[in-house]
This record gives structure tokens, sequence and C-alpha cells, in this order.
DNA sequence: ATAATTTTGTACTAAATCGCACAAAATTAG
DNA sequence: CTAATTTTGTGCGATTTAGTACAAAATTAT
């Protein structure tokens, strides 16, 4: 796959004709995989008209930074931020180290990258489930189609399931790397908001009773999270996983 | 303080005279601080016939292992297992490190000793509150007790609160060291009995409603503490994690 | 006192680790 | 075709790390 890439400058020098007058920062670059048509258009489609679309000038990269990324965490994933040595990523990305560093920057960076395409994931996976459309679902069945996918997420793909990638590796590693902090606060947040929307929603609409707290109900279904994600990683199965779940969100939503 | 050794052998050989026949096993050594005597009655309390009490020969330690392990365990609590090196221990400690190899094994068994104190000493906490007497108590006001003494632990000592040891640090390290897998293991095991049974004497004792199953709640309460334990290490004050806890025990047992 | 025993503390070794220097390779621009 | 540019890949250097060897020190046993 060939890469190209947009570089973006501002608007305060409104010129169309691919060229940066000199004295402009680029303010952005992007990658854009595909052909350089598909490339502008993306560029189109994000509304930067101040940009300039061209195969990447220098020899290419011969790695694609997203397979990297994946292949990145899954090490950090199993071994944790601390115990992943260069070697280690080297070996399981095949690419190089100064290649790596060139485009990632060092391990802490090439941490934060890769746990932000896990988050990505899950978010665009979440999405497209936690929505109270109404009509056919009931919260329950919407909160059991939420904790299969976090099952799968937290039990998938490796031989030994490796738990929530957030948990097990991300908070180790809070207190001696405040950018990981931050990020690991900033996801806490981000469920936090994703949860309390979708039960103050779904109290407003009738789905559940009046007495229910969104933030307390959010509260709960956040730490039954946290419970799946330690226990997979302790090795428990996905069919008992499955059997926490059952229980708990008929405890709290009816059998 | 003094530290006195107490060998224990079989029984096959009764012998009181605290002269151990040849070819006869030493099963176990403890450590014992305080006066002779005192070790003595130790023994005796543990019904221990076949020992021998005396003061240590050579050279006499010059720590106490329990206030290292207790360092110890600051350190890896703060920095998790693979970012604490012999260094960091020897500093923290103040015991130099042939005498910490020659006291407490490896990186490894040192970190399982300074854990299993962790453990321990939770459990004993835990062991205090977390009975259905009866009366006066609520199932609620029980657990909003067992709940101040896990958000003491979680933000307690440090300046910045250090979170659950287990899920922080222990979590991490499982797929990579498999003893530390097994105390994983082991430590939810213990959680999910005390909670089971927690809740089915409560059950038993008409506490809490008949359709309130006791592992869905013992899952609930486990989860509420994987929450807590989650958020102390982001950053959360301990009010908020106090408001957490007034929500959701609100929730499960009532306002 | 002298021997036996155990811990302490210094200093060391071998291996691992991070990050980078530098030349070769691959591509575009003119 | 030549210059400019960017990535690749080998290899290295300085530092950190885990674990240990060995002599000195402190104690008990005889």
């Amino acid at each position: 796959m060939v890469h190209y890439r947009a570089e973006v400058w501002s608007k305060a020098s409104p010129q169309s004709d691919g060229i940066k007058p000199d004295g402009i920062e680029v303010e952005a670059e992007l990658e854009l995989p595909g052909t350089a048509e598909c490339a502008g258009k993306a560029v189109d489609d994000a509304a930067c008209a101040y940009a300039r679309v061209s195969r990447a000038r220098g020899r290419p990269r011969a790695y694609d930074p997203g397979e990297v990324l994946d292949k990145a965490l899954k090490v950090f994933w199993q071994k944790g931020f601390a115990a992943t040595s260069l070697d280690d990523l080297v070996e399981a990305t095949g690419v190089n180290r100064p290649s790596l560093y060139a485009g990632f920057g060092d391990k802490e960076s090439l941490y934060l990258k890769a746990m932000q395409r896990y988050r990505a994931r899950t978010d665009s996976q979440l999405d497209a489930v936690l929505t109270c459309s109404g009509q056919n679902d009931t919260v329950r069945s919407i909160i059991r189609r939420y904790f299969d996918i976090m099952i799968d997420t937290y039990t998938g793909e490796a031989e030994h399931p490796l738990g929530c990638a957030f948990m097990c590796t991300a908070l180790n590693e809070a207190p001696q790397h405040e950018s990981i902090l931050e990020m690991l606060q900033n996801t806490i947040d981000q469920f936090d908001i994703r949860f309390e929307t979708f039960f103050a929603q779904a109290r407003d609409m009738g789905f559940i009773r009046a007495d229910q707290d969104p933030k307390a109900l959010s509260q709960m279904i956040i730490g039954l999270t946290a419970n799946l994600g330690v226990r997979a990683r302790a090795g428990a199965s996905r069919e008992t996983l499955q059997d926490m779940v059952r229980g708990t969100t008929a405890l709290l939503f009816g059998a």
C-alpha cells in the first residue's frame, strides 16, 4: 500500500495552488493510504483547503504505520510498558530501531500511540452499540451487547486472554509517566460520559426506573467492566465472564 | 528488636529436650520477635511441642524483615514490579543487595512476599468488618465500612494515591510471571469466597431481598472495588471515591 | 580464647537496554 | 542525469541492571 502525505497550513494565507508560501508553518501532516486522488479527496472532505497532497519525497516507508502500532500494542499488552524492550518491539514489528524512533518517537510515545489505537477501536465499536435507539432494544440487551464486545476484546486473539490493556498496563505506569496518567484519566472520563449519557437518555425515555441514578448505574457498569478486565488477565474463561454478566445484569435490570 | 528463631521438627521423634535427633529434617523455621520466653510461648501456643527456640547464631540481622517488606512494597506499589530496580530496593530498605537476596530471594520472590504482606493486612482488616453479626448493622452500613477501608488503602500514605496494589502492579506482570499470576488468582478467589459467604449469610438472615443473588451481589461489590482501585491511581480524590460509594450502595441496598 | 556460623558491605561481571551516528538505499524534483 | 530528500539498517557507546564473590564484622558454642 502506497501512502500519500498531506501538508496542511494556515488558512491565513489562502493559496490553493498547492505551493506553501515561505514563512508559513506546516500545521499538520496526514498519512493517507491509497491513490493520490483518494488522498486529495480525504483532504477535501476534511475541509483543508490549503493543503498539498503528494507522494512523499525520499525513500518510501517500508512499513504500514497502523500495522506497526497494532503489533507494538500486542507486545505492550502482553508484557507491559516497562518490561517491553525496544528489541522486543523491533522484533515484533519488523521495523528497525532508528525507523521506529523516526516514525513514532521514543518508547513512551510509541506506547501512547498504540494505546490510542486500542482506544479508538473500542470507541468505534461502542459507538455502534451504545445508543438508546428505543423500540426493540431493552437497556439490558444493549448492555449485554456492550459486555459481549468487551469480553471479546479481553479474551480475544492471544492464546491466553490479556484482559483490559488500560488497566493491565497503563495503571502500572501512571505514577511514573505523566503522559500515561493523562491518557488514563482521559479514557476514564470518556467512559463516564459515555455511560452517564446513555443512562440519562434511557431514563428520559422511560427504559429504566426513575429511582435508578444514571451516575450510579454508570459506575456499576464500569466497575463490572473493570472486574471483567481483571479476571480475564487472571485467566478466567470467556464462559465464566459471560456468566458474570448474566448474573449482574439480571440483578440490575431484571432477569 | 532482637529476633529468635524456632526450629520445628517432626512429631515422629518425641523429644522435648530441645535437641534435634540426627537424621530428622527441620520442617520449618519461624522468626519470632521479642524475648526468648515470648518466642517460646509463641511456639507453645502453636502447639509445636518438638521445637527448639534460641537466639540465632552468627551475626544478627541489622533489619526487621517486616519493615523491609513494607518499604519494598511501597516502591513496588509506586513504580510497579518491572520498573523497580534492585538499586531502588536497596535505597528504600537500607538493606544492601546481598542481604536482600539472602533474606528474601530474588526480586520476584521479594515482590511476592511484599504483596502477601499487603494482602494479609487487608485480609485482617476485612475480617474485622465483614461479618453479618446481625442486630444494629445493615448490609449497607457494613458494605460502606468495607469501602471506607478500601478507600483508605487506595488513597492513604503517599502524596499521590496509589490505588490497588494488585490491580496496579500484579495485573501487569501476570502473563510473564507464573508465580504472580497464581498469587493474583488466589487473591481473586479469596475475595469471591469472602463476599459470596457474606451475602449468602446476609440473605439467610433476611437482610437482603431473596431475589438478590449472592454471587451477583458479590461481583458488583468486587467490581466497584476494582473501579475505586483504578480511579484512585488515576488521581481521583477521596471525596470523589466516597461519592461513588454512596451512590452505588444506595442503588444496590436502598438509600 | 578459639572455632563455627551468619550477616554485612564493597566491588565486580556479564548481560541487557536506550537512544543515536552514519553510510547506503530508494525515491522525487529539476 | 544530478541534486535533494527521506527511510533503512548496521553497529556502537554509555548506562543500567540482576545477581554474586569475597573478605570483614558480629555473634553463639565450646
